[in-house]
RNA sequence: GGGCCUAUAGCUCAGUCGGCUAGAGCGCGUCCCUGAUAAGGACGAGGUCAGUAGUUCAAUUCUACUUAGGCCCA
């Protein structure tokens, strides 16, 4: 049994953020993580997989949502029994933490990097990786997380980055890795490449440049011209195209003797009279040689130019004949892919003109425009030169303009293996479905993936690339040591990154020559690709690996992920096991703020992750993020918080109410076990809340099972309404009664039953507030109870609980007693007023059964004493007021005969009195369980209606004594109003009950 | 241009297998309660389920197209 005497008061409102860092403390003090992790070791495994976070900055709520998941289905599980690793991952390496370390050194560009020392740079950047692991530690263990944070993972780590190594070198046993160029957004000033992320956010401009208007001759045609048209003229060295539209109409212009070509709708650019000779589809430019701008040049040597075909080629700006230089542009370099087309790359990495570009020989980009016009002046190949304003990007870090230069960049090869991810990105159970849909879309339609960057931070790519053209890739530090021919002693101790790991040189398995590493680093998405090998010891120690692998479940943010951490872990597994590297992955979307506007620092409405925790609380963040729609955005605000709030204000309350009158009672309650009810004298209620209570454990195990957690929280939330709203306000006199009898102990045993299995229902999701809770109902009474909640087991269903007809009677008694409210309200009469009688039209036999069995509850929540049915239409008079409810099958009326009798108006006004009092006894400050004495001064009306319900009225409002005023009495509280038009003076004296049960 | 998603009350969203009087919360209106009180309750107003066509005995639900918005790719 149970000791209730040791209950602990509730305060009348739940501080969340003082109660979080309360039970905190008190996880740490009791080692409860620990004691979780030992208890289900060596059981079944659930085995989740943390997609690394990149610890370059504190979290944001966004962040919470995610992480919400990842502890509230760890958690479930762990109740379940599941043995599982709790690994948290960081994601360290990567340009946006070099980006932050260059900010906070003030430096501009990649030479201030490396005059300061890359070495002295990049222990910078691991220093700023493990401040805000650390600050994203401490936040997530003030979400309530459960992780072993002592163990997470580190995509720095060297484990990590040599599993990576093993992975690439097996890219390159299948030929897979290969030396490419790509033309890449690049800043001259700061000497890097930007990425497209970087460029399509914020780096464009409105900016005027010079643009030419050019006469390309056309070989073996005199005077005739290809006219075109470029804004940017350096790239004009490098020119070996002219592309058209296929489908475009063209015209042959003449002006004076010469001849040009150009797309019709475009002949305004010509200056002066023209005659049109010709019109014809572009396609019929088709092949046409002619002379490019600088054709004796030496990279040009031996480049034929032709007219080639590019759909995107426009007909409302140029002339429509395009300028194509592969090595200058992104589209011009995919265009030459296609057309197999040489491409040429003029400048240097601070954009100067390499040797061999003639007069531009030595010039900086920036000052290259006039020098170009001079030259092709010369030439006579000027036909016009006009500003033009468009978008241009620019470098977000320094403002300068962007550039288009073609590097050389590593690749994998997705010829063969993207058929072979899309067949394992299927084994896949994607949470939404679509999920798959959208992956194999990005998976057939995406390039070879470039694995290089020309970075220090991050993956040294372990790719020896020897003068003599012949390649190795290193699988690993051992064998990197055995191969070493040079430096591997400056190296050894060393993390295996730049500047390091470049010490070390190997001999070139071809023609022996000492070959350094490529100095690139690796993309940031094979650090965090690799990890369900890597933090597994898929190397290092396979029978843990095989015992882990796959993960049952992951769970990140949709947008971006499909080409990122999905794409890369699907990728990596497929070359290394051809299998998924998870089963199950849950997605969701964005978190915005209320209005669904984006979170921004510069608009004012971000919500720091601090800050909502120690406002709201982070139950109530969790509670928000497990409540909603996953595929859906998520305005997150405190409104929501507010709401959130008060409905869990209504679960304290009944969990107040239970503590305020056990602590009275004393009743025998017995632990919660399967036949802690045994032998009680259930109501109907009793039963119908247990089996609402089962039916709510069965719905939330099946939809945690499917991963499926939203709907979990709707059900929650209507069960707090039936249990506050129905089963503890129609119950509350059975635990207020005096005495302790058989239904006073079932009342409480089953109210005591639902509160500590729902508190196990939701301590996954409010791992705090159910702690609280727990401690109190259980911990402090129980000496046989785990000490902590989430050391116990999750509830299972009793399906001798569960009784749906039951269920659906007491459905149908809320729905008519509606309806009935409705006829009250029809009448004008309040409902503390009683009714003779109601007529219910148009029930079913059943449904007057049903009626007649709770007559009682019918009779109370209406007010009204007797009721009747009739089959008919009927006849009433005026008295009688009605509601009508109508369905296809259904159609009942309600009535309600507002005729008021003698003694209905006398109950009606002791109703009001009582309610009176009631209030007067609260304003005066009276405990709940204060006796009274009651002295009144009132009408004969009134005072007859006292008398005739002299024990109702005392019984309520618990007067041990009641008598006319008479000077001499002291008293209490002193009040005089009008209870339904009759006047009464009334004096209440406090008889105050001490200890811990009343006096009855 | 291609792929995916979304469209239901003033706002935010539920709506399972095609069948209910299409629901909830917030907001709004009327009233009640005042021992859950920065609360609670009852009742009510508010809907062309984006549009069009099709399948069907029956479409918010399935299909196609259109429109609008979002994400991704090019």
């Amino acid at each position: 049994m149970l000791d209730c005497k040791k209950l602990q008061p509730v305060p009348s409102m739940p501080d969340f953020p003082k109660i979080e860092h309360q039970i905190l403390k008190f996880w740490q003090e009791k080692d409860s993580f620990n004691k979780l992790r030992a208890k289900n070791k060596g059981n079944k495994k659930f085995s989740f997989l943390d997609g690394p976070i990149t610890a370059n900055n504190p979290m944001g709520v966004h962040h919470a949502w995610g992480r919400t998941y990842k502890d509230l289905f760890q958690r479930y599980k762990a109740m379940l029994g599941y043995d599982q690793r709790y690994q948290n991952g960081f994601d360290c390496q990567g340009l946006w933490v070099e980006v932050e370390v260059e900010k906070e050194q003030g430096f501009k560009s990649k030479r201030d990097i490396e005059n300061f020392g890359i070495d002295k740079f990049v222990n910078k950047c691991k220093e700023r990786v493990l401040k805000y692991s650390a600050i994203q530690t401490q936040q997530s263990i003030r979400l309530g997380q459960w992780m072993d944070w002592d163990n997470s993972y580190y995509t720095m780590s060297d484990e990590n980055n040599y599993t990576i190594w093993h992975f690439l070198k097996k890219c390159h046993e299948h030929k897979w890795i290969y030396k490419g160029h790509d033309v890449m957004p690049w800043c001259p000033r700061c000497g890097t490449a930007l990425s497209e992320h970087e460029i399509v956010t914020e780096g464009y401009k409105e900016l005027t440049h010079p643009a030419v208007y050019l006469k390309f001759p056309i070989k073996g045609r005199d005077n005739e011209y290809l006219l075109v048209w470029t804004t940017t003229p350096w790239t004009l060295s490098s020119n070996v195209a002219c592309a058209v539209h296929p489908d475009l109409f063209y015209v042959k212009v003449k002006q004076d003797k010469d001849i040009y070509y150009l797309i019709q709708s475009r002949v305004s650019v010509l200056k002066g009279n023209y005659e049109v000779l010709e019109e014809f589809e572009g396609r019929k430019l088709f092949g046409l040689e002619y002379t490019g701008p600088y054709d004796e040049l030496e990279p040009q040597k031996g480049i034929v130019h032709k007219v080639i075909f590019w759909e995107e080629v426009s007909g409302t700006d140029g002339t429509g004949i395009v300028h194509i230089a592969p090595g200058c542009g992104k589209e011009d370099f995919m265009l030459g892919k296609e057309y197999n087309l040489p491409a040429i790359a003029p400048l240097t990495e601070d954009g100067y003109f390499l040797n061999q570009f003639g007069v531009l020989t030595g010039i900086n980009v920036k000052q290259s425009a006039q020098v170009v016009f001079d030259d092709l002046s010369k030439k006579g190949m000027v036909y016009k030169i006009e500003d033009y304003t468009h978008r241009y990007p620019f470098c977000w870090r320094c403002n300068s303009e962007v550039i288009f230069r073609l590097v050389d960049e590593w690749f994998i090869k997705m010829d063969e293996l993207r058929y072979q991810i899309m067949e394992v990105a299927k084994q896949v159970h994607w949470i939404p479905e679509f999920g798959l849909e959208r992956e194999l879309d990005w998976l057939k339609n995406m390039q070879d993936w470039c694995i290089s960057k020309k970075r220090y931070w991050g993956l040294a790519l372990p790719i020896y690339d020897c003068e003599c053209g012949n390649f190795q890739v290193l699988g690993g530090k051992d064998e990197l040591q055995e191969k070493a021919v040079k430096g591997w002693e400056k190296f050894d101790g060393h993390s295996p990154h730049r500047p390091w790991v470049d010490q070390v040189e190997i001999k070139c398995d071809k023609c022996s020559k000492s070959v350094p590493r490529i100095l690139d680093v690796g993309n940031p998405w094979l650090d965090a690709g690799i990890v369900p090998y890597s933090t597994m010891h898929y190397l290092t120690d396979r029978k843990y690996w095989e015992e882990w692998f796959p993960a049952d479940f992951i769970t990140e943010c949709f947008p971006g992920q499909f080409r990122n951490w999905f794409y890369a872990i699907l990728a990596m597994s497929t070359v290394l096991e051809n299998r998924t590297p998870f089963k199950t992955l849950l997605g969701h979307a964005l978190v915005k703020d209320e209005q669904g506007q984006d979170m921004h620092k510069s608009s004012g409405n971000v919500i720091w992750f601090e800050e909502a925790a120690e406002k709201m609380g982070a139950d109530i963040m969790r509670w928000i993020f497990a409540r909603h729609n996953p595929q859906e955005n998520l305005n997150f605000g405190y409104h929501e918080a507010h709401e959130v709030k008060r409905k869990l204000l209504t679960l304290w309350n009944v969990y107040s109410f239970f503590v305020t009158y056990a602590r009275i009672d004393l009743p025998k309650i017995r632990p919660i076990s399967a036949e802690s009810l045994q032998g009680l004298a259930l109501t109907d209620l009793d039963q119908w809340i247990l089996s609402r209570l089962h039916g709510l454990v069965g719905s939330i195990r099946g939809r945690w099972d499917a991963f499926d957690p939203a709907p979990v929280i709707k059900h929650l939330e209507d069960f707090i309404d039936d249990l506050s709203g129905w089963y503890v306000r129609r119950n509350r006199r059975r635990f207020w009664k005096s005495g302790s009898d058989s239904d006073k102990l079932a009342a409480y045993q089953t109210l005591y039953e639902c509160l500590v299995t729902y508190i196990k229902l939701i301590a996954p999701i409010m791992p705090f507030f159910a702690e609280e809770l727990y401690q109190n109902l259980v911990v402090t009474i129980d000496l046989n109870a785990q000490e902590s909640i989430h050391l116990t087991a999750f509830p299972e269903v009793n399906q001798a609980l569960c009784n749906q007809t039951l269920e659906n009677e007491i459905q149908l008694m809320r729905e008519l007693i509606s309806l009935g409210l409705s006829a009250r309200k029809a009448s004008g009469l309040k409902v503390r007023q009683p009714l003779a009688q109601a007529i219910i039209q148009g029930l079913s036999e059943v449904k007057k059964q049903a009626v007649n069995k709770y007559k009682p509850i019918f009779q109370e929540e209406l007010n009204i004493r007797n009721f009747t049915f009739t089959d008919n239409e009927k006849n009433l008079e005026s008295n009688w007021v009605g509601n009508l409810t109508e369905g296809e099958q259904n159609k009942y009326r309600f009535f309600v005969d507002s005729k008021l009798s003698q003694e209905l108006i006398n109950e009606g006004l002791i109703r009001e009195l009582v309610h009176k009092i009631q209030n007067l006894r609260k304003n005066a400050g009276f405990d709940v369980v204060d006796r009274i004495e009651l002295y009144y001064e009132t009408s004969p009306k009134l005072a007859a209606a006292i008398e005739t319900y002299h024990n109702y009225l005392t019984q309520e409002i618990l007067a041990i004594k009641t008598g006319y005023i008479t000077e001499s009495k002291e008293y209490d509280a002193e009040k005089s109003f009008e209870v339904n038009q009759e006047k009464i003076s009334v004096r209440l004296k406090r008889i105050k009950i001490t200890g811990d049960k009343s006096n009855d």
